[in-house]
DNA sequence: CGTATGCTTGATCAACGTCAACTAAGGTGG
DNA sequence: CCACCTTAGTTGACGTTGATCAAGCATACG
């Protein structure tokens, strides 16, 4: 694989870039890995052309062969169930890795789609197995990713099960926060990547209630919206209706 | 570790038996493991005596050290959020794993607790990982048994967020009636082991909704219940229902 | 500039939750 | 072994949240 020389501070969507540097890898890859094992693990991530909005990484059912991770934009998951209707099943944001439902079946559980334009990481799977057999630190690591996953999943569930309407809207909205900080992006403003509809199929809630309940977030100043743009003004209070932990 | 002489149809509570002659394998290990690497894992795995009902297998918080194959009886899983509410987040039969989502962290994020009499093998992590670098087809078993539960997981939410109480409940009777057939037990016959309220709190209903289905499940001649005991007599129109494919 | 699409807001409705009373089942001590 | 008590489950009446239906508005795109 040929790579371009590589500058700190590039552009996220820049190609020309490896594990080692990228300002991800913390996020990505956070076991202390040796710089000899990323070296490793750089000769197999594949970085192809940024994806265009509404793109698909791959989709449901598709031969499961690589787990990707985002470097740039943002991914939403879903997958279509038995009578058609769609369930948005995760958002993913620069760091964080999609396509591991795929492992279990050879294909892929969901189908996984650009909500932006995405520059993206492809790590063979089979790759990965081999080095993880070389390496413990990247075994161990991809079973604590495949763990951590499934304790998302699960908060998820306890989401969808015991919370309202605005717990629900507040708790996504604490979420896209965290993960813009973790990016050292703003934690109060930030551009949301999917639509309401998308919003409200992730959440189990109708897209008007979800709008209800941004405008009524909105007239308590907790937040203020214009479309797709969210300023948190309290997220003290939001994480409260979240029924999170101070 | 001394095992004793086992025979070939066991006491399912007994302890003396190996992965080998164990008749949930089939389900445990689906991979096609050589028999060489069967044993390998045998002297890995602890059998300890049963537990009672109500005992817990690990509690949430507590360091992560095992995964656990339910041999006998039925487990349920469950994690207490911030505000102190609990949620159900899945129920084990013999042959299934519990504890996955403690690699992550080093910390379980459930607790897992005896609904019946249950014999359990413990299954010590760092063995595993140890054992998975010698031996790829039991990294790929253990990459694709977290996955699979990422896609299990997944499919609760779209059960949470698309489906009414009925749709709920009579996927949840699916499930079982299928897992029992999986064991050779009756998917028709079967004694549930888990209270309403943990039924309730697992579908995200409230356990008079919970009734409440029941009693007109009953009353459509769909199943007869008594107390904790099913009886499934219109599988098909529970799979309608549940929106399941034929 | 016009049309399509996404979003908001309002009015009404239904599913499920809540509250309450009652019944059945299981467990314990006399 | 039975009587009592506790806990689990059922059923009914009523209330609330969020879905549905419908109309109007804003934004984006050709």
């Amino acid at each position: 694989m040929i790579k371009t020389a590589s500058k700190q501070h590039s552009c996220p969507h820049d190609q020309g870039i490896s594990c080692s540097n990228c300002r991800l890898s913390s996020i990505c890859l956070p076991l202390a890995l040796e710089r000899e094992e990323i070296v490793q693990l750089d000769d197999i991530v594949q970085r192809g052309r940024p994806l265009q909005k509404g793109q698909h990484v791959y989709r449901e059912g598709d031969t499961f062969q690589s787990i990707y991770a985002v470097r740039s934009g943002s991914i939403k998951a879903y997958s279509v169930s038995d009578n058609g209707e769609e369930q948005v099943t995760g958002f993913y944001f620069p760091g964080e890795i999609v396509g591991m439902d795929g492992i279990g079946q050879n294909r892929y559980a969901n189908s996984a789609q650009a909500m932006d334009v995405s520059a993206i990481c492809e790590i063979p799977f089979s790759r990965i197995e081999e080095l993880s057999v070389k390496l413990p630190t990247m075994q161990k690591h991809f079973f604590k990713l495949l763990s951590q996953e499934i304790v998302e999943d699960q908060r998820h569930i306890t989401l969808l099960s015991k919370n309202s309407a605005e717990a629900r809207l507040a708790s996504l909205l604490v979420s896209i926060s965290a993960r813009h900080a973790r990016l050292h992006l703003s934690a109060v403003s930030f551009r949301l990547p999917m639509s309401r509809s998308d919003i409200g199929n992730f959440l189990g809630l109708t897209i008007e209630t979800v709008s209800r309940v941004f405008s009524r977030f909105a007239k308590q100043e907790l937040i203020s919206v214009s479309n797709k743009d969210v300023t948190v003004m309290d997220i003290a209070a939001l994480r409260k209706l979240a029924n999170l932990a101070e």
